[in-house]
DNA sequence: TTAATAAAAGACAATAATGTCCTTTATTAA
DNA sequence: TTAATAAAGGACATTATTGTCTTTTATTAA
């Protein structure tokens, strides 16, 4: 569905967002400990989320990253897909023609269109703020 | 969504369900003309898709490929799928945890849980058969 | 102002997916 | 039984993805 790359960013996302408000930043080494992620290869994830303006981020000592706590409520997981793998996910054509539309459909064309609709959907209504509740509560889990 | 092996593997199945029934079979040079595929991988694909009884051929002169016309109703989009990219489409976890429950869900389980299951109800009840319905009409595209 | 810290950035390495080419095997027709 | 045909199979090449390592830059505190 998402690349690797995208999976370990909502991972590191949502661990983020766990921390903000609290603690404040938290540190690379950190996030890829309880994402179980690659170390080095999680820091070139979060540059991209950064400079997509999902994670904030400082150097030096007391560094890290974090989450503003007003932005939990608007940033969606459509926002972070997006930022680490496009918008080819929703727009790509299912059988991988090179444009999809209404005018060229291919044959899977009109069964994939409710699909794709539910997931935008979906991406585009979960809140960073709702699936870090999940966390916090214990309830659901970021790694194994 | 599906690797490009797959993306070509439905194409071209459904190409040779277009076939079936008149024309008898189909070969590899022309598949791939009219989905517009690499040739050499197509065949390697199309090697699959006969492993698994999706598609049938045979070699030597007036060889080539086709599917049985009384398989074209049963043969569904989850076989052609489950052959060449296995079920991890359906059954992985949407964040990449090495396995997705109930028991221990990751924070989108939930939320993935229905648009899973819109895919899964879709690939189950698409049948080849009216993929190429689409093709024999001219109202959908294999290509381009 | 120096040392310590931590992210950013760039270069490189390993792996997996995609794609090509050549040889072999089976089938048909002359 | 030979030649032509077409899929099967194996080896290899290319590209994209995933992952590591080292250096640089910014920040803080001593
Ligand atoms: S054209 Fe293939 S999904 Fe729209
Ligand atoms: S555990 Fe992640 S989708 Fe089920």
């Amino acid at each position: 569905m998402f690349s690797k790359s995208c999976e370990y960013g909502i991972r590191a996302t949502i661990f983020i967002a766990t921390h903000c408000c609290k603690e404040g930043k938290v540190g690379l080494k950190e996030i890829a400990k309880e994402i179980d992620s690659p170390i080095a290869f999680t820091a070139k994830i979060l540059q991209v989320l950064v400079k997509n303006n999902i994670v904030k981020s400082s150097k030096g000592v007391g560094g890290g990253f974090m989450i503003l706590k007003d932005e939990l409520k608007s940033i969606k997981l459509v926002n972070i897909v997006n930022a680490i793998d496009g918008d080819s996910v929703f727009l790509r054509c299912g059988l991988g023609l090179s444009n999809c539309s209404e005018e060229h459909p291919c044959p899977v064309h009109e069964k994939f269109k409710f699909v794709k609709k539910d997931l935008i959907y979906m991406l585009e209504n979960t809140s960073l703020e709702e699936l870090s509740l999940g966390i916090k509560k214990g309830q659901t889990f970021l790694k194994y």
